[in-house]
DNA sequence: AAACATTTTTAGACTAATCTAAACTTTTTC
DNA sequence: GAAAAAGTTTAGATTAGTCTAAAAATGTTT
């Protein structure tokens, strides 16, 4: 049975509100991130429970079935390979392919998908520092940590962003900071947590918490 | 205001149906085409002429008024884009990219078909030589005949199909026929119009009139 | 031009996804 | 541990696109 642009939505968003963890997920959190309203998705829980794509007790919360998983895997692979697309073959910029790659995640050719993981050359990583999962829904691990966890003196390596929004992306544009550069932390300020790093070139910024806490880093 | 999938398709389908004269289109010929009934057209009908996308008067059939053909030219452009992609970037056969193009066609941001057509080399035709509308909707001219109405002796150029099927498109494969091939027109059988033709490596061919109806050709 | 056939439209109903308003659970607070 | 607040579900309605069955218009015979 073939799941709808909607449902698909619906179990992409429920993945990724539920953390690697796989904790429940309440009504309200995905009225939030559909756009939608408390009942509506109510509706919409019942309609997925039936299909055996969540495990769902009302008034409890929802959490994904194996299948269920799967299908979110899938489509999340898709969304990430087609923003590889936009980024490396037509040359957008990483702040405006998440719109786009939202509609284009929902095509369904599995021949499509494959093919255009080959022709990208296999990224394990998206445009975000995201990972693909692969075609069996295997998700590449990667042990990064927010640069607000990072300590004084350490030298780190940009390798992801836990903020799509294109405002944010901007920002982090405007400050040099894109995914490979390489920074040292410089000093970390006790009172609001903010961050002084030095980049390559010698240029030094000021960072935020708001900011450093969906900044992904590794450490050299 | 955003027209929608099924209202893009009705127009391409109108588009594609009133040919190049823009003769009206029937109602049945509607429902033949996008696989409904004849009462469903009705209703989406009276919703595109409200939207002023086509000139409608009951039982009268139907026409693209300007705004309607520019929406269908759009979408047109999109969908042998999309096609060119798959063959050119993806390495499918021709035969096997108009329904994922179907849905692609559909993907809606003008900035994505401006680096698309970019990112191909701004190619004029599609892979069946179908050919492709600029950005403002010009599409280029071309002097092509049908394989039918060639005489006999004269030196052709495959350079396009009308019939778009994947059996169709696979017999033409297996016939050694692909688009650029050239061919000589050996003779024409009066009683049946079936043609025999000489390719290249002088293979010999004989091609029915059915088949040949539908291969488009350009004198050398 | 009357009768039949074909095509098209209307009327009324259905499904998926949404909504508002009201009712019902669960959680929090005092 | 009751009362209030917050969160969730039900009930009933709406919209887009579709359907069937019946009515109306147009076309085609003779």
């Amino acid at each position: 049975m073939q799941n709808s642009f909607t449902e698909e939505n619906y179990l992409k968003i429920i993945h990724n509100l539920s953390g690697p963890e796989g904790t429940d997920v309440s009504t309200n959190a995905l009225a939030e991130s559909t756009s939608t309203r408390a009942a509506s998705v109510t509706d919409m829980l019942k309609k997925l429970a039936e299909k055996d794509l969540i495990h769902y007790k009302k008034y409890q919360g929802v959490r994904l079935t194996e299948k269920g998983n799967k299908v979110a895997l899938k489509v999340i692979r898709k969304h990430r390979l087609w923003e590889v697309f936009l980024v490396e073959k037509l040359g957008f910029g990483w702040d405006e392919v998440h719109d786009i790659a939202e509609e284009l995640e929902h095509i369904p050719s599995d021949r499509l998908v494959e093919r255009l993981d080959t022709f990208l050359g296999n990224p394990r990583f998206d445009p975000h520092g995201d990972p693909i999962p692969d075609a069996k829904g295997n998700m590449p691990t990667s042990d990064f940590l927010k640069l607000s966890e990072a300590e004084q003196g350490e030298q780190l390596l940009m390798t992801g962003v836990l903020e799509h929004t294109s405002a944010f992306l901007q920002h982090l544009d405007r400050s040099g900071l894109t995914l490979g550069c390489t920074m040292h932390m410089t000093e970390i300020n006790q009172y609001d947590k903010s961050a002084m790093v030095t980049l390559d070139q010698g240029r030094t910024l000021f960072i935020s918490q708001e900011v450093s806490k969906n900044i992904l880093v590794q450490r050299l």
